[in-house]
RNA sequence: GGGCCGGUAGCUCAGUUGGCAGAGCAGCGGACUUUUAAUCCGCGGGUCGCAGGUUCGAUUCCUGCCCGGCUCACCA
């Protein structure tokens, strides 16, 4: 409800009348002035009920089948045709014609028309119980058997039904569903109630992480969990939250990324090593940012960036297989083939080609920033040549990579985890994958080389003195543990969201994130008494 | 933060070149024993986001504000 009432009355007739109540007034149940019609309406069939010794919220249910179970057998002819069943779910169609009523049920599963007639009934319990006191939107468990209706769909003939909830707000719109988009994500239990296809959303989400886990752990990955209050933050570069801890007087960062956890693993001796878990950065929300989000980092010893190419093409082929079936997706109306092998393009040529400037002919940032700024485009003061690429990178060349595509070779400043490219001063063996315009993932090989390491963790440290706010610390237990000897490795980081964006055709996040973040609801502040 | 679009019944949306506010669904009452967006008859439900201004009259025009969406900037 988009709407923002200031007077009295009218808020607290306001479907956030609740949490106001809830919030300020420490007032569990609204007074009966504060309900919509139809929840007044709702509130009266419930002590109808309860004063016909009705309990609407009962402690027991009886069922024998889910809907989708007692479909499946019925179809398969392994049910009874005089079985009784038991099934439960939510009334949300209910269509009364005189002595005889169709309705659907439905529960986790999938759902079922019910057939419910007077004469079977008894003329009390239909009139009153069944057309009076059920609401759409109730919770109820229906007794039966099955039959086929002249429509040829199968249907449970009812004998008796058992309120199992009673619902007291109405649901949206049966046929629409909910599409405010604000209602949607702030009360999302409403959304998934009123719109199936966002129930199936996030089950694609599951079948991802699910496809994930079956082809890291059949390579022989260990899954691993790692902190995620961290007493120093790295792995990327992005602003941390920050928390304290307080009996051990303790400040605390929420993790960025798993990273350096993960490879004193390798130090540690474990070879393949995987987390799936959430990061969390303190920055701003987008269509493809949220501040917590879920990333699967793996390591793996003995190999490189390449080795971690091919294997991210054969994995991410292979959940893709799993979770739709083929190699093809469409994606916001563009057909997607992650067939591998993927082009792998050196990101300096990716940029040349697609924004005419070719950096390597800019040794420093000051003359980079120029070459931009001739071009129009906007290069802040104060970036490095790194984060200058990197812009040319999100601005020009990020958006047109629709296919999987591998750019590699990075600068080295703004990859201070990456083994440098033999034969180079500032190129690290890095890749990241592009698919539908979106950075996916982001990998390398990894430094090893605990004195390089610690240089460049300084140089770090300064760029966070001089005040970006993106740069890491110092973390010195993470340079004694290299320098205990990590062995050669590749690593790989992968934002799950974006992969659930990609196979189940959304263009924004906040889609496939259950509850994503949002804006406080502090502006509804109590109205102030009429003057 | 800038630009654009929007906020009307519980939900989904029309509409008013300024003159008593509309539909469908949902709700309430009634009819109906094979419907499935059931159908038919009747009824209730609104501070048209908020506050000012112009006007005989503002939901409509103007200004400011709030909220939301998209987008640019920022930001992996």
């Amino acid at each position: 409800m988009p709407t923002r009432p200031t007077s009295a009355w009218r808020f607290l007739s306001n479907q956030r009348s609740f949490y106001f109540h809830s919030r300020y007034l420490m007032t569990p149940s609204p007074s009966d002035q504060t309900l919509l019609d139809q929840e007044q309406v709702r509130r009266e069939k419930l002590a109808r009920l309860r004063a016909a010794g009705i309990d609407p919220y009962p402690p027991r249910v009886q069922r024998t089948h889910t809907i989708a179970q007692v479909l499946h057998q019925y179809q398969a002819g392994t049910l009874d045709d005089d079985a009784t069943v038991a099934l439960t779910g939510r009334l949300i169609a209910r269509r009364v014609m005189g002595k005889l009523s169709f309705g659907h049920i439905e529960d986790g599963t999938g759902r079922i028309q019910i057939m419910v007639r007077r004469d079977v009934l008894g003329p009390e319990r239909y009139n009153q119980f069944f057309k009076k006191d059920l609401d759409l939107g109730d919770i109820i468990g229906v007794q039966g058997t099955m039959t086929v209706t002249k429509t040829g769909e199968i249907t449970c003939l009812v004998h008796d039904i058992t309120l199992l909830a009673k619902a007291l707000k109405p649901l949206p719109d049966k046929w629409h569903g909910l599409s405010d988009p604000e209602l949607r994500q702030r009360q999302r239990y409403l959304d998934l109630l009123a719109n199936p296809q966002v129930r199936e959303r996030f089950r694609v989400r599951a079948r991802i992480v699910r496809a994930l886990r079956d082809y890291l752990d059949s390579e022989g990955f260990l899954e691993v969990e790692t902190p995620i209050l961290q007493p120093i933050y790295g792995g990327a570069a992005a602003e941390p939250f920050i928390t304290y801890h307080n009996y051990l007087h303790q400040r605390l960062y929420l993790r960025i990324s798993f990273e350096l956890y993960l490879k004193r693993l390798l130090v540690g001796g474990y070879d393949k090593v995987y987390e799936i878990g959430r990061d969390f950065r303190n920055e701003g929300i987008s269509r493809k940012h949220n501040p917590e989000f879920t990333q699967l980092e793996f390591y793996e010893a003995y190999t490189d960036y390449v080795g971690v190419m091919n294997r991210t093409e054969e994995m991410v082929a292979y959940v893709v297989k799993e979770v739709t079936g083929g190699y093809t997706i469409t994606w916001q109306g563009h057909e997607i083939d992650f067939t591998p092998p993927w082009p792998r393009i050196p990101l300096r040529q990716a940029i040349l080609e697609a924004s005419g400037i070719d950096y390597d002919q800019y040794p420093d940032a000051e003359s980079l920033r120029q070459a931009m700024r001739a071009r129009g485009i906007d290069a802040p003061s104060d970036a490095s040549r790194g984060k200058l690429i990197d812009k040319l990178l999100s601005h020009f060349v990020e958006p047109t990579l629709i296919q999987p595509t591998f750019l590699i070779d990075y600068p080295l400043d703004i990859s201070p985890l990456a083994k440098r490219k033999p034969g180079t001063k500032d190129v690290v063996e890095r890749f990241e994958g592009f698919v539908a315009g979106m950075e996916l993932c982001n990998a390398f090989t990894e430094l090893n080389d605990p004195l390089d390491q610690l240089e460049r963790f300084l140089e770090q440290g300064r760029a966070l003195e001089a005040g970006d706010k993106e740069a890491t610390p110092v973390d010195m237990d993470y340079i004694n543990a290299l320098s205990y000897g990590m062995p050669p490795a590749g690593g790989f980081g992968m934002g799950i969201d974006r992969f659930a964006m990609i196979l189940a055709d959304q263009d924004n996040i906040r889609e496939v994130i259950l509850f994503p973040h949002l804006r406080p609801e502090t502006r509804d502040e109590p109205p102030t008494s009429p003057s």
